[in-house]
DNA sequence: AACGTTTGGTTTATGTTATAAACTTGTTTA
DNA sequence: TAAACAAGTTTATAACATAAACCAAACGTT
């Protein structure tokens, strides 16, 4: 039997979009300061990503407040669910040992 | 229950050395141009990969001839063997979406 | 009420990395 | 013997991840 390497979103296969997506897969929607402390990531560097995850479509950013403070809020949408699915799906090609 | 996330082998998390450990730990052996073949890389990419999972010991390279041919084989060690393991559980903190 | 501190981020800079392009060395074939 | 091919290596480039520096508003303190 041949193996086939599928090609990784490399959107996705990056550790920190990848644990943002992983939260967002289980939550749905979740504010920067609580994906921030979860991901252990600088606020800089989770900026940045998230832009990149928003930019592809991957996610949505919706900028409101909480009492008087800002607060940004990331929630996945369809296409981040279905890119994130065959993420991983093709990941299998990778990891699963090929029978004969 | 608290999702953590676990650090990747940034040595692993990366496409083509990932498919390399990926036929190794299949096959165990195998010569440059199959791995060549099997995972589409051009060969500079491939030799630049292979030095470094070779630098960090995750596969051993043997140089010896096939006819008048050189031959390049490589062949995965204990250690690449285990690194490969833990990145797989690893990549689990990402994949398995968290129950309550 | 002014001053420092905290919260909630964004922008910019840097160092790494992946990757391809160009090159080398030797072998086969026409 | 010249051209084409095989098997890689070295070098250059472009993208990327990440942290450091920065900014603005709100809060707490004196």
């Amino acid at each position: 039997m041949e193996k086939v390497f599928q090609p990784l979103d490399p959107l996705l296969h990056a550790e920190l979009r990848l644990a943002v997506m992983s939260l967002l897969i289980a939550d749905e929607e979740a504010e920067f300061p609580y994906i921030k402390e979860q991901t252990g990531a600088t606020a800089g560097n989770l900026s940045v990503q998230i832009d990149k995850l928003s930019s592809a479509g991957y996610i949505k950013v919706r900028k409101t407040f909480k009492g008087k403070r800002p607060c940004t809020l990331c929630r996945i949408t369809a296409n981040g669910q279905k890119a994130f699915a065959a993420y991983v799906e093709a990941l299998k090609s990778y990891l699963e040992v090929g029978e004969k």
